[in-house]
DNA sequence: CTTATTAAACATC
DNA sequence: GATGTTTAATAAG
């Protein structure tokens, strides 16, 4: 309670219906019209869950599950048809601010919906209360913020890119068949249940396991920065984490920054050298995160950020610029140049990578163009090409994310073919407007334009251009790696496609850009209301 | 086979 | 003790 944001646990909620809803597979920025007509089931819960009351446990409905069938058939748990997670997300959308904390969220569970409502006073032992932990730390539609407040518990939020129900890391990853079973060896390892034989504790063993603890770490001080950084984690994929994690240790604790910090971090880690096999992985934290930067909420308190190390802000600046950006967009740009330095300072690396790219031309180094992007739109395309190479379309991402939905800059205005080019490939089942915010969005993909020769354009739009990387691509990076990017980029698109295509919730209106638009101009970002 | 619900072991804070 | 993470068993589709 002592929560300022108070809990904002608006009495909303369908108690029923939505048998599945499946439509709003992409909760974010969703307002979701809410169909509040659920008052008579309301009522009807409130009887069984008043029954409930007493016995204690009463799961009665759930036990032999017979209960539940009663009714049209279906409420498939005691409150409704809805699963942890669905009520979580609803729970985190009714904040204003779109997050809550774990106590939060049960308060809004025992507020909002009638099941929960005499379990409140249950401990944290609780079977229900279990059940959201467990659900919130399982599905990746989930994350996990670091709450500045001291001892308060972390804020939960949905994760705009949807984890989807998967939590699971591309499945490519591993496909070391029975592996699997090995994989859980890793982790702690000692878990202390199977303790029997003295495990070969290890510590480094595995062969290619992964890496020794990344190099790169610029030090500056920290190390309980390391938390910050840590607390968005993309479940499974433990490895990318904790690199992405203590990758970019710098900066200062504005909690709630490191959603975007964490983006830029992971760029360099990627681009910085090693990390071959752990590309798909990035990707996808990063694509999660590219598109959480742009929310209202969390930028606000990115301001506050701008003194000490932009460093990643600065990249961050790039790819949100179209929410808060344009507000108070060049003050952060300003810092670029400083940011710039340092950072290349510290990553030196890609310009080997750049070296044994053979590129054609000598574009900056990544890094660079991140930040050059917004300033220079010309030389932005040029590498964007190898950087998506390098970057697995992340740098692509970022770019768009910057420009494309709310108009902005006009790099992209350049070429408008990155449209043409999705379309081609993959069905659409959204009008060309909507594509075109889509792409922007997701599809690091088509977001590139780069017409022309550009494997990576090519490659992502069809399978035949292995062959070509592969003249390009030295064998360092050699094409699994290739493989696997293009893997995840497919899978970014189809799924945007598919997804959006059904529920396509996006629309940004002011689709298509024209290329006339002052600086400043919508302010759609009033959301956010730090509290 | 996949998703969900539950329970429970652990680990941290 | 509250939070978080993970595993595992089990039911349902």
């Amino acid at each position: 309670m002592a929560e300022p944001g108070g809990a904002a646990a608006p009495p909303d909620i369908d108690p029923d219906f939505e048998p599945q809803s499946r439509p709003r597979s992409c909760t974010w920025p969703l307002p979701r019209p809410e169909a509040e007509a659920g008052g008579a089931a309301g009522a009807a819960e409130e009887g069984a869950g008043g029954a409930a009351a007493g016995p204690g446990r009463a799961e009665g409905a759930r036990a032999g599950g017979a209960a539940a069938a009663r009714k049209g058939g279906s409420r498939r748990n005691a409150w409704g048809n809805q699963s942890y997670a669905e009520l979580i997300s609803q729970a985190i959308e009714s904040a204003p601010e779109k997050r809550l904390t774990l106590a939060q969220i049960y308060e809004w569970m025992v507020r909002s919906v009638p099941y929960f409502k005499d379990k409140g006073d249950s401990n944290s032992s609780a079977g229900w209360k279990n059940s959201i932990r467990h659900n919130l730390s399982l599905h990746s539609k989930f994350i996990k913020v670091h709450n500045e407040a001291t001892g308060k518990s972390s804020w939960w939020m949905l994760n705009p890119e949807g984890g989807k129900s998967g939590k699971a890391p591309r499945r490519r990853a591993a496909s070391m068949d029975n592996s699997s079973k090995l994989a859980k060896v890793r982790g702690k390892a000692s878990r202390k249940k199977p303790p029997l034989q003295s495990a070969p504790e290890s510590s480094a063993d595995s062969p290619g396991s992964q890496f020794p603890k990344w190099p790169g770490s610029p030090s500056s001080r920290s190390n309980e920065d390391s938390d910050v950084w840590n607390t968005f984690r993309p479940r499974t994929s433990s490895n990318a984490s904790t690199i992405s994690a203590r990758l970019s240790p710098i900066l200062t604790e504005q909690d709630d920054l490191h959603d975007e910090e964490l983006l830029p971090s992971l760029v360099y880690s990627s681009a910085s050298s090693n990390v071959p096999p752990t590309v798909t992985e990035e990707l996808e934290l990063i694509d999660g995160l590219n598109l959480m930067s742009p929310s209202s909420s969390v930028l606000s308190t990115q301001q506050s950020a701008s003194s000490g190390q932009i460093q990643r802000d600065s990249s961050f600046s790039l790819q949100s610029p179209n929410a808060a950006g344009q507000t108070f967009g060049n003050s952060l740009f300003n810092p670029v140049d400083i940011s710039l330095q340092s950072s290349v300072s510290h990553f030196s690396a890609p310009q080997t990578l750049e070296a044994l790219l053979t590129p054609s031309s000598p574009p900056p180094r990544d890094v660079m163009m991140t930040q050059v992007d917004p300033v220079l739109p010309q030389t932005g395309n040029r590498m964007s090409s190898r950087t998506l190479l390098l970057l697995g379309g992340q740098a692509a991402q970022s770019k768009m994310s910057s420009g494309n939905p709310r108009g902005k800059p006009a790099e992209q205005q350049a070429e408008p073919v990155g449209a043409s080019v999705l379309p081609s490939t993959l069905p659409m089942v959204t009008s060309p407007q909507n594509t075109a915010s889509i792409t922007s969005l997701k599809a690091p993909v088509s977001a590139q334009p780069v017409q022309l020769g550009s494997p990576v354009l090519l490659s992502s739009a069809s399978p035949a251009p292995l062959g070509l990387n592969q003249d390009r691509l030295p064998t360092d990076l050699d094409i699994d790696m290739y493989m696997e990017n293009l893997e995840c980029d497919m899978d970014y698109i189809i799924n945007s496609e598919l997804m959006d295509g059904e529920g396509l919730d996006f629309n940004f209106e002011p689709i298509l850009p024209t290329p006339s638009y002052p600086s400043t101009s919508q302010a759609s970002n009033h959301t956010w209301v730090p509290s």
